[in-house]
DNA sequence: TAGCAGTACTCATGAAGGTGAGTAGTCATG
DNA sequence: CATGACTACTCACCTTCATGAGTACTGCTA
């Protein structure tokens, strides 16, 4: 039980459809967490089972109906129960860094490669992240906001985002960066 | 087939037993990955079977023998072949962010408490990691080592959980800080 | 008007991961 | 000399996650 919360915490946010969930957590809503399609429609069946979010159908024309959902009061439970209990340490499953840590015996090349992927796609995330605190704290600076807001909490862990993105980034940069040189240098010694 | 991967480039650094990759995974290998032991036993078992590590018995006096293993020509193979295969993005999974996202409705005191405890972890981890580091780079500095040193995989990898480490802290402490004066001016103005 | 992209959702299956419980010997501590 | 902590490992089960494939309707574009 653990996509279950965060499907409660996206929520929070307004009702949503399972397609538009897909969307929320294609991105990783806010970089904590990631889900597919077939999970998160799974999840939703079972969490309207469970009486924890109430759905409706919205007609639509020119495209098909949809189902949105919303946080029922014993959602609202659920989540407090949730927040309530120790949390799990943070699980962090990184195919790049394990490349990174074998690279002395392998090909650099293709490792620097993929360095400069994910440093492309931090930065996309990074300007997502960053739009989207400007739409959360409207015309107030930050502090103002966090001081005085209203909804702080998505903020918040947006900024969680934004420092990971950034920090990857910058890591995924100086990493190619060192691992470059180290190759060119390589290869003037064995020439 | 993505534990496989962590446990070859973790034995890449030596041999080691199921019980030592243990520890070495207790942590999360400089952060990029976490498994519980039974998963780690069962990983070297298959391991074995493929042929791509092979484990020797080492007798121990004053407790009990103990089976090393270490990564073979058809495991380094098979990790040159995950190097080459493009990385699956970055894969996080956060309970307290989750929480932070949603508790503008929830009661904000476990969360804060929760806040500072992984903060401590991050702290924690961060002396781990920093101690890896002088030890990985011997008398050089970091500079010098980076251009010049044999083994530089495992210390990139570790720079990359510094970075976290010292960013999950940081984003910990201020969000612990913005929830708890929040919650004092809300007490105040209800009392 | 064929074809493709987008919205919206479902079904099925298997691999990967998580967890509790248990064994067995050694060592230090009170 | 009993208790708990540490090393070292195994068995078994169950949940979660990941993936491929498929349906159906709409609107745009070439």
């Amino acid at each position: 039980m653990a996509l279950r919360h965060a499907v409660l915490a996206a929520l929070l946010d307004g009702e949503y459809s399972g397609y538009q969930l897909t969307k929320i957590f294609d991105i990783g809503v806010s970089n904590f967490w990631y889900a597919a399609p077939q999970q998160l429609y799974a999840e939703l069946t079972k969490l309207e089972a469970d009486g924890l979010v109430t759905g409706r159908e919205v007609v639509q024309r020119g495209r098909p109906n949809k189902r949105v959902f919303k946080v029922t009061g014993a959602g609202l439970s659920e989540l407090a129960a949730f927040a309530a209990t120790p949390a799990k340490p943070l699980l962090i499953r990184d195919d790049l860094a394990v490349k990174v840590h074998a690279v002395d015996l392998l090909d650099p090349a293709p490792v620097i490669e993929q360095l400069h992927d994910r440093a492309r796609q931090a930065a996309a995330k990074l300007e997502v992240f960053e739009q989207l605190l400007l739409r959360l704290r409207g015309e107030l600076d930050e502090e103002t906001f966090l001081r005085q807001g209203e909804n702080v909490g998505p903020y918040l862990s947006c900024l969680a985002g934004c420092r990971l993105e950034r920090e990857t980034r910058a890591w995924c940069l100086e990493t190619a960066r060192t691992l470059g040189e180290r190759m060119a240098r390589a290869g003037r010694e064995t020439s």
